[in-house]
DNA sequence: TGATAAAAAATGAACGTTCATTCCTGGAGG
DNA sequence: CCTCCAGGAATGAACGTTCATTTTTTATCA
């Protein structure tokens, strides 16, 4: 009606359809229905599919990062960080698994390779996790390995048990969520 | 020509076409003009597209545990066991990089998420990865984990790489497939 | 063997859908 | 009356699949 925030309406939709269903499930007809304006419209707020795709990503990549912040021990020695960030990645990703669908999905795709490349040759890409990993590569703490590589030694599996939790091929509790988290740690630590 | 195997050049024109463009760049039509055959002959031999994608699947398959089978060290201890599939499997992606992609693809769309769930809840799946962790689990050499989430820490990254390598993010050579092969198995072992 | 009929296989235009995107309409606010 | 912009039908491209027809192979019999 009046016009709180057609905008965000849209995004949330497109999040919520490509989550449930993939990117295949959500075409715009579908978007525009769920919310709650007509298809035409989705195009004065967002140039293509394209665009809106990649506003939705970083809509959320932006609450990861929010969520990993919080409580982060900041001064203590890089394993303690590590523990912290995987635990708060496992239990972020296990409790929105909509979210995570999506981001499965984006990675997964023409998107998410494009979105890799630019991070990786934007080299002042400034986060959280890539600080952590500069430092713990210079105290000679991890492994000598390619940045990349530590990324998917430490993530990757993270994110199949996220997986495979949501899709009930495994239950995830606290504890195997920790033993899981320090398991990666022994992957990469020195 | 005589007839050697329209069949088979269906499903080579189907694995090009996927692992170059993905699902979406190999509509049947191009499958059919690779293949030198017209679009209806293909219903011929395969009842729709997922059935062939499947089939394609299944070829990728056999030809890599043949790889995997190639001077596997029968008798020797587990971790060298591992050692080998994580060398062969590294080598083995990075050298055919449209297999791998294939294979990529496939496991990231809901073609995989079926394919994982027959495999999982198939109890009498027998081939030599799940063996060697089922014996390393008994020998109490690996962490006492669910197989899915030892599978993730141990080829979960592996892959991560080969994908990294074929996109050019990094760049493999003997030496580092090494490091990260073991890499993994100190996450894994006990 | 050679001629011919029957069966099988291959063809590719056409179909029905689905989709992202465009465009014309109507109506609210100034 | 004019200006915007939301609405949603219209558009056209792309897709998997079908099917009437043609081509090739196989079988039959003189």
């Amino acid at each position: 009606m009046e016009k709180p925030d057609r905008r965000c309406a849209i995004v949330r939709a497109t999040l919520d359809l490509v989550a449930e269903q993939g990117f295949h499930g959500a075409p715009m007809a579908l978007v525009a229905e769920r919310a709650g304006v007509a298809a035409g419209t989705i195009y004065r707020y967002f140039e293509s599919k394209d665009v809106l795709i990649n506003e939705a990503f970083h809509y959320l990549e932006e609450r990861f990062f929010a969520a990993v912040m919080e409580h982060y021990p900041e001064g203590a020695p890089v394993r303690e960080r590590f523990l912290h960030i995987g635990g708060v990645l496992v239990r972020y990703c296990i409790g929105a698994p909509l979210e995570f669908r999506f981001l499965e999905q984006f990675h997964n795709s023409p998107y998410g390779v494009e979105h890799r490349r630019e991070k990786l040759f934007n080299k002042n890409n400034r986060n959280v996790i890539t600080e952590l990993f500069n430092e713990a590569l210079g105290l000679r703490v991890v492994k000598d390995l390619p940045l990349p590589v530590l990324f998917g030694l430490a993530f990757g599996p993270l994110l199949d048990i996220c997986r495979d939790h949501i899709l009930h091929f495994i239950e995830l509790d606290d504890d195997l969520i920790s033993r899981c988290v320090e398991a990666c740690w022994d992957a990469i630590r020195r």
